[in-house]
DNA sequence: TTTTTTAGTTTGAATTTCAAACTATCCTGC
DNA sequence: GCAGGATAGTTTGAAATTCAAACTAAAAAA
């Protein structure tokens, strides 16, 4: 029982902390680069705007609040400016005049590439310390984790 | 390299998505219960708070300040707050009367066992899924990114 | 053709945060 | 001692973020 308890508050450490790192670390990361004046929210909905469009789930500006849970009047602040600065356009759809459409500039397919990067080096560097079962065992606990949450909603 | 390539995504899925859910449903799991009134950012105060105390690790408010990466401007406005919504308790330092320690009442660690036991589910359900050399890879796993994190700062 | 619904925008208020100025206290060197 | 600098915390003012609710325009239903 001793051990069991080591592990508890090793994994509640590593939940609480490390995961409070992810936002930190992703914003300084921003900060550094080429896109220094995207916030992680902005970036985030770059990413959601590309996301959408390269796996055609949705690119109604309604599909793109939902996937990041904000309102829709959030949405329509982070996009007004995020088009002044030039990376996303609004197109009305022809068909139906009340959708808006989103879709990422040249500018913006470059920041969500720089930023895929970011997550691609945080990933392989995970990968790298563990051998195919660990990758495994990891991905197990991520999705217990992840069922945790799904169940508490 | 086909199957690399399924856990990258997986992993990436995870680290991505799920971390975001865990304050999501913190802040939910906060507002069902008895202490409505209370955010997620001031949760965490009271908790940091009640650790330092726990394990002397300095209560002033400099370190609690520190501790959570917040401003000190940041940290007063919340202290007068939760103070007067009785949750914590200022007290000026005898010896130096610059130094404001910080204490949670009785209220104040009844709502930081009750945030416990949300965590503790949490991480016992976690555990539960898996066996004792499955929770040694996954923290293995997850170390692994709090170094990854701790190299990028 | 009305009526209702849907998509997005605007508005107004609340919250959160921080840097910088400020106050009070302590410490250092003379 | 005491002047000058350092430290702890507070206040202030501004910026950023967010949302609900009111609003506009367009489409769908009745």
């Amino acid at each position: 029982m001793r051990i069991i308890n080591d592990y508890y508050a090793e994994l509640n450490h590593f939940l609480v902390e490390v995961f409070n790192e992810i936002l930190r670390v992703e914003e300084a990361s921003l900060k550094k680069g080429e896109f220094k004046n995207l916030s992680v929210r902005e970036m985030h909905v770059i990413e959601a705007i590309c996301t959408a469009n390269e796996r055609e789930t949705g690119n109604r500006a309604t599909d793109i609040a939902h996937a990041l849970r904000i309102s829709a009047g959030t949405l329509t602040t982070t996009v007004s400016l995020l088009e002044k600065k030039g990376y996303i356009k609004r197109k009305q759809d022809v068909q139906d005049k009340r959708i808006i459409r989103l879709f990422a500039t040249e500018k913006g397919m470059s920041a969500n590439r720089a930023h895929q990067s970011f997550h691609h080096e945080m990933v392989t560097n995970v990968m790298n310390t563990l051998d195919i079962e660990g990758i495994e065992v990891l991905i197990k606990g991520l999705k217990s984790l992840e069922m945790f949450f799904n169940s508490n909603k």
